[in-house]
DNA sequence: ACAAAAGTGTTGCAAGTACACCCATGC
DNA sequence: GCATGGGTGTACTTGCAACACTTTTGT
């Protein structure tokens, strides 16, 4: 997941053998022997599109024995997030998380759960915080949960609950450029961007 | 898990051969070619105490490389609940959660987060109610509640917001036994047993 | 001057918390 | 009649929801 133009987006790669050939897919790979499996996931989504910082959470591990109709597949499903201000220029692979393409596999479904993990994880966690750089304005924290609930969200009370959370401090540092007002900059307190 | 003599229980084996030769251990085996993963934790769960009822939730997936020290092993470890009435006599190989024998391989660990999971969703889900008949009383269920969460509730509270989720209805039917007034008997509104 | 986003306070309502007493039954 | 758990109401406080205007900058 990334998100920008206002919305949240899914990475995806085209398949170039069957089963489900020149459909898309969610990036994937196999365990190594010795690998660790969070490692494997890093590095499946580092072969597809090389980024530094990425945040890696398990997801789910699917194991229907249909699932793959070549052979007995069971894949551990990670939700990956990446910082909207690292991608590349290239976004023809992303996708709009609402208007997805035919998927191959049940990588719909994947998807729709991970979709729903993250709105549930908004209010107590701080994954939010991992679609943004180290410093951002309040109002982009309040465009993160607008993607990602798919609703509007009023001003005055977002702010006031995310404040008393005290899990933010300002910079002292503004924001720049735009015809407009300059936003103080925010950055998480250290200890508070904990991995769950 | 289980829940009896006011405590929160979870039921080991002990192991027969190494490695970890004779120590106590979560019940596993291995999933079949065929096999549905869930199926696979029922199956291996039924080899031990053979249960009809018994409620599944994925936990999570441990792939550590080293966690098996005889060769690769990745566990996907299921949250497994069994209500407390159709236990066997044999309690011997329950123990109380919070008084655990060393475990073998990293199962300490697994139990640790199963009990976080537990508390976390007693809030907004139906998983309580996994511990208990189809006809309990409210007692009960704050009891199941304070096995789990590790503390006393407020008896009048605890029934004001459980009442309120409108999950609850009353069967007439009065609770019998004991040197006390009768308790109404509740059972959940069929559409509420949800899994998640 | 105007457009565009930043920033701020108050009020009403709902929900949470804390607390004490009477009720029905078995023995 | 007494011990045991079942059952209920109220007052206070806190948190959530709804709502409009002023401030600072770029052009």
């Amino acid at each position: 997941f990334s998100i920008f133009n206002q919305a949240l987006q899914v990475l995806l790669i085209r398949r170039n053998q069957p089963p489900y050939h020149r459909q898309w897919a969610l990036p994937g790979g196999f365990v190594r022997i010795d690998e660790e499996i969070e490692a494997t996931a890093y590095r499946v989504l580092n072969e597809k599109t090389p980024l530094k910082q990425v945040y890696l959470e398990q997801l789910y591990t699917f194991g229907e024995p249909s699932r793959d109709p070549r052979e007995r597949v069971i894949s551990i499903a990670y939700l990956a997030i990446i910082p909207a201000h690292q991608l590349l220029e290239d976004r023809k692979q992303w996708h709009q998380a609402d208007n997805l393409p035919a998927l191959a596999f049940d990588h719909h479904k994947i998807i729709t759960l991970a979709r729903t993990r993250l709105r549930s994880k908004l209010q107590y966690s701080t994954i939010a915080f991992r679609f943004l750089a180290g410093r951002f304005t309040l109002t982009e924290v309040q465009q993160v949960n607008e993607a990602i609930l798919g609703e509007p969200l009023e001003k005055r009370n977002f702010r006031k609950q995310l404040l008393k959370r005290n899990i933010l401090s300002k910079t002292g540092v503004m924001s720049q450029g735009g015809a407009h007002r300059p936003a103080q900059l925010y950055s998480l307190v250290d200890d508070k961007l904990v991995y769950w």
